[in-house]
Parts: C-alpha cells; sequence; structure tokens
RNA sequence: GGUCACGUGGCCGAGCGGUUAGGCAGAGGUCUGCAACACCUUUUACGGCGGUUCGAAUCCGUCCGUGACCUCCA
C-alpha cells in the first residue's frame, strides 16, 4: 500500500495522491520572528522534515515553503493596532526589521541543528504586501469583504451564506457568533467572527505600507493565504502546521483562498499536535518556557541536564506527530539512551563480516520500516523495527547469528537511509577528541593501567581508573582494548 | 460556558475487535582480576461501572480525571 496521510478536514487517513503526477507541493506555518525559537517550534520543524524527506524518497519532487512571519500579528490581549515585531522594536528600541534579522538568524541556527532540511522557499511576509493587498482587492471584489475607517475586514458572516466556514475545525457560525468574546474598543467589525484583511495603522505605528485604504499592515491570516498561492498556486497538495493554528488561522486561510480564488487551497491538511511539559502547555505565562538554546545547553530551571538537538529530534520521532507529547527529564534521558542504541548499531554493524549463509530475517523489518511510514508517517513503529534490527545486528556481532553478503548490504544501505535520510538523524560529534594532547596523555595512562594489570597491581590499575571517572572520564574495557569517553 | 481530543505496566510511548509494539528504568546473565561500559534474556498494562460480542485496551453508554481550541501562540 502506498502512503496515507490522516487528512484534518476529512478526519480520515487518505491515500497521498499529489495534484500532479510526481510534484508535491507542501506548505507549513513557520514562526514569529520576534523571540528565540522554542521547544514548541522543534515540533512542527521536526514533523514537516520527516515529511519532506520521506516524500523526496518516495521520489516525489517537493517543492516546500515555510514562511517567515515579520508583521502583522496583533498582540494578544485588547486589539491596540500594535504587532509583535513592532511592540518588541520599540521596547528594545530597535528598528523592526534589526528585530526580525536577529530572531530569523537564530532560528535558522536552531533548525540546523535538529538537522532540518532548509525549506525551497521562506517567503516573508513584508516582502509579499503587494500580493497582499492584491488578494485584499480580490475578496473586496468578490463581496467578501468591506472597508471600515481605512480598514478592510472579511465579511465571515456573508460567506457563510455560500460557503462553509468552520469546516475545518469543525465549529458552526451560530456558535462562533454567540459565543465569541465581546472586546470592547473594536467596533469597526460587523460581526465578531470577521477578521482583518488590512489594518489602518495608528500615527505611532512604525510597521506600515501604503495601500488603496490607508497607510497599514496585513491582517494576520492573509499573508499565508497570499505566499501560497504565489509560489504553489491556487491549489497544492498539503498544508501543514501546528494544532493551535487549526482555527482560527487555517479556518480563514480557507475563507481568503475560496474568497479570492474560489478554490480550497490544500488537499490534505496535516497539523502536528502540541508539546507539554509535566502535563501543562507551555507558555510564557506558565513559567515553563524552554527555548531550544536553552534546551542545548541545559541551563533552565526545569532541566537536569543539556539534551543534544539530535536527543531532541529522536524524543519526538518516538511519539507519533498527531498525539500529544509530554517533556520531562526522564523522557529526555529515555529517548537519549535509545538514540545512542541506535547509532551504537550502525557502528557496530561496520564491524560484521559477511558469511556463507544467511540464519537471520532482516527484510521483514525494513518492511516494517516502509509500512509505518506509509501508515501516515508513523515514526514510533518505524523506530521499533529498526530497534530490532540493532538487535539483529548485536547478535550478529556476538556470533550468535549469521549474515551473508547480499544481506549484509541489504541491511547496510537500509539503515542509512532509514536513519539519515529519512529520519534526518546523525551520529553526534566524536566524543574522543582526536588528535590532541588530552587524547595522548590518556594513551599514556592506559599503558600505564596496562602495565599495572599486567603486574597484577590492581591497586593502581583501579585508582587510574576511578580518579578518572571522579574527573568525567570513562575507561571502557573490551576484547578490542581498552578506549576512554567523557561523559 | 461552547466545541473537540485523550486517559495503556515504575516512566515515555505505539496499537484501536482475537497474535510479544518499541525505548528507558528494574531483575537475571555474558564479558571482566573486580567493576563500569556494552551486549543477551526477562517481570509488570490497558481510569471506574455497565453493555454489545464466542472474544474488547480496541466498539457503545455512563461516570470520574486530564488536556487542547474558542484570544497571540508551534
Amino acid at each position: 500500500m502506498g502512503l496515507q496521510i490522516y487528512n484534518t478536514i476529512t478526519k480520515n487517513k487518505e491515500v497521498f495522491q499529489p495534484l500532479n503526477p510526481g510534484h508535491v507541493g507542501l506548505y507549513v506555518c513557520g514562526p514569529t520572528v520576534y523571540g528565540d525559537a522554542h521547544l514548541g517550534h522543534a515540533r512542527p520543524a521536526v514533523t514537516f522534515d520527516v515529511v519532506y524527506r520521506y516524500l523526496t524518497h518516495l521520489d516525489y519532487k517537493v517543492r516546500y515553503v515555510r514562511n517567515i512571519t515579520d508583521v502583522g500579528h496583533l498582540v494578544g490581549d485588547g486589539d491596540q493596532g500594535e504587532d509583535k515585531i513592532a511592540k518588541k522594536a520599540r521596547l528594545e528600541k530597535l528598528e523592526p526589521m534589526e528585530v526580525v534579522q536577529h530572531y530569523t538568524l537564530g532560528y535558522h541556527k536552531n533548525m540546523q541543528s535538529l538537522n532540518t532540511i532548509a525549506p525551497s522557499i521562506e517567503p516573508r511576509a513584508s516582502g509579499h504586501i503587494i500580493e497582499q493587498i492584491k488578494m485584499t482587492q480580490e475578496i473586496l471584489d468578490a463581496g467578501f469583504a468591506y472597508e471600515v475607517n481605512g480598514s478592510v475586514y472579511f465579511d465571515v458572516v456573508k460567506y457563510n451564506e455560500q460557503h462553509a466556514y468552520g469546516k475545518l475545525s469543525g465549529r458552526k457560525i451560530e456558535d462562533l457568533l454567540s459565543e465569541t468574546r465581546t472586546l470592547d474598543g473594536s467596533s469597526d467589525k460587523k460581526n465578531a467572527t470577521d477578521f482583518a484583511l488590512w489594518k489602518k495603522a495608528a500615527p505611532e505605528h512604525i510597521m506600515r505600507w501604503p495601500s488603496p485604504w490607508s497607510d497599514g499592515f496585513p491582517g494576520w491570516h492573509l499573508e499565508c493565504s497570499a505566499m501560497s498561492t504565489k509560489y504553489l498556486g491556487k491549489q497544492f497538495d498539503i498544508h501543514g502546521g501546528g494544532l493551535d493554528l487549526l482555527f482560527p488561522h487555517h479556518e480563514c486561510e480557507i475563507a481568503q483562498s475560496v474568497a479570492a480564488c474560489n478554490s480550497e487551497p490544500a488537499k490534505y491538511w496535516m497539523h502536528n499536535n502540541m508539546i507539554t511539559i509535566n502535563g501543562q502547555k507551555m507558555g510564557k505565562s506558565l513559567g515553563n518556557f524552554i527555548t531550544l538554546d536553552q534546551l542545548f545547553s541545559g541551563e533552565h530551571k526545569l532541566l537536569d541536564q543539556a539534551y543534544s538537538p539530535m536527543t531532541i529530534r529522536f524524543f519526538m520521532l518516538q511519539a507519533h506527530y498527531r498525539s500529544p507529547l509530554d517533556f520531562s527529564n526522564q523522557a529526555l534521558l529515555a529517548a537519549e539512551k535509545g538514540l545512542e542504541r541506535i547509532l551504537g548499531g550502525l557502528t557496530t554493524l561496520d564491524k560484521i563480516k559477511a558469511s556463507e549463509s544467511s540464519s537471520v530475517e532482516i527484510q521483514e523489518a525494513i518492511d516494517g520500516f516502509f509500512k509505518a511510514m506509509n501508515d501516515d508517517f508513523n515514526t514510533p513503529i518505524a523506530l521499533s523495527h529498526l530497534f530490532d534490527l540493532v538487535k539483529t545486528i548485536n547478535n550478529l556481532k556476538a556470533s550468535k547469528a549469521t549474515i551473508n553478503q547480499t544481506d549484509l548490504d541489504l541491511l547496510k544501505n537500509h539503515l542509512h537511509v532509514c536513519i539519515f535520510d529519512i529520519l534526518g538523524l546523525k551520529p553526534s560529534q566524536t566524543p574522543t577528541t582526536q588528535n590532541s594532547k588530552e587524547d595522548e596523555i590518556m594513551q599514556i595512562l592506559l599503558e600505564l593501567r596496562k602495565k599495572a594489570k599486567e603486574n597484577k597491581d590492581y591497586e593502581t590499575a583501579d585508582l587510574l581508573r576511578d580518579r578518572l571517572l571522579e574527573i568525567g572520564i570513562q575507561i571502557k574495557d573490551s576484547r578490542e582494548g581498552t578506549t576512554w569517553q567523557k561523559s
């Protein structure tokens, strides 16, 4: 069976069939660059990186578009007309684009650490004001928007008369109209459900562009519609993002596209679930907010230690992307060990020598891996098959089983493809510093210990071993000899 | 309050009508001068109560608990 994807809009797993054979258009909602990238940013990045990698592995030519939001998202409470970037800029006395640049570079650095492949196109909202003005005009022309005092709003009630607003998130307009909290001071809208396409800027607002309606800035749902249309067309294959964007963001995107282009933007909607910390949602106000830099350095009160980017990646792959994932030190430590086991198996594999015949069955596990990936990117199941193969490798190493050359080649090839190409894992930097004075000194110490052992002077041998352990260096004895590792 | 999810062994986390998921931890073993590391083997489970069924963690009802969205959010 081919690839199946869970489509949020139909609430079903569907066989994936691209709109244009051999090609896939993939759009993912990217970050708003007004702060350091955090644990939450890593989930969609890793999730859709695997989607991108797997589609590529299946020989699709994928155009992967992920936006950078650098304008337009209003600050949380109250409709003050000031966006996040501008607020941050004002607080830090910086040019807005300075703020944007700083956090964009940080985001890129973190994403690179996580070994995510950069998107084919990474468009910025501020670079597509013209497209957004054009789309606003199209929606006005189609009769689904109205202008009030220099601002333009999408008329959700009118739209709903001809189309189903809420079909993605399963909401009914009557409920929305009766439930939406009444926010004073934003009375320009005809109905509470309406949302801004263009917003007139207050005099003190520092991010502003001219438009037919006012000097202002685009509404906060419009950029994704404008940029996905520009780079992927009016209809494309997959639209992804965090579950928290389902409503209202993605719902509004659909409405905008239907109003302007008369077609729904995406065929498949994919949503990754959220990360919780000790069972609670992560949020700045909750004080359990962890940035990726803090995670990688271990400098946070909730962290017992530093966790490598690959540990974080592996941790996320061990859960299905549609399940919520709870963060804890214990869980991350387990992921760290699990990742070591997988990568260790790969190292061991290089030492395996082929025999005349095979006593092991490896095709089953390989098939299992791909079957799991085909089943809506079920990475935890896929990984479980890789763990089975690692066990097989260890048994081969211990001479409890044999493998012939054909199977050995098959195993090597597939394991590299699965682990590196598809799951995007990579070995950590060599723990021992090679060719350094440190290594030379260690070799001398190991030599001394070897001599002591040969003379049955275990007191000296153990002293060396224990003292080194105290300063964080572990001696590893094995049949092949003794190695060391910083812990 | 409205809408929607979810509750699996010490922990994380798959499965979603009948077969051991997997990882971590624990236990036993191999290796070792003794250890550590590594590897091998292995115990513990499906929130409560009803119902459907030959058979339910898996379907239905109900109760309890947790979370998400409804407001910027990944």
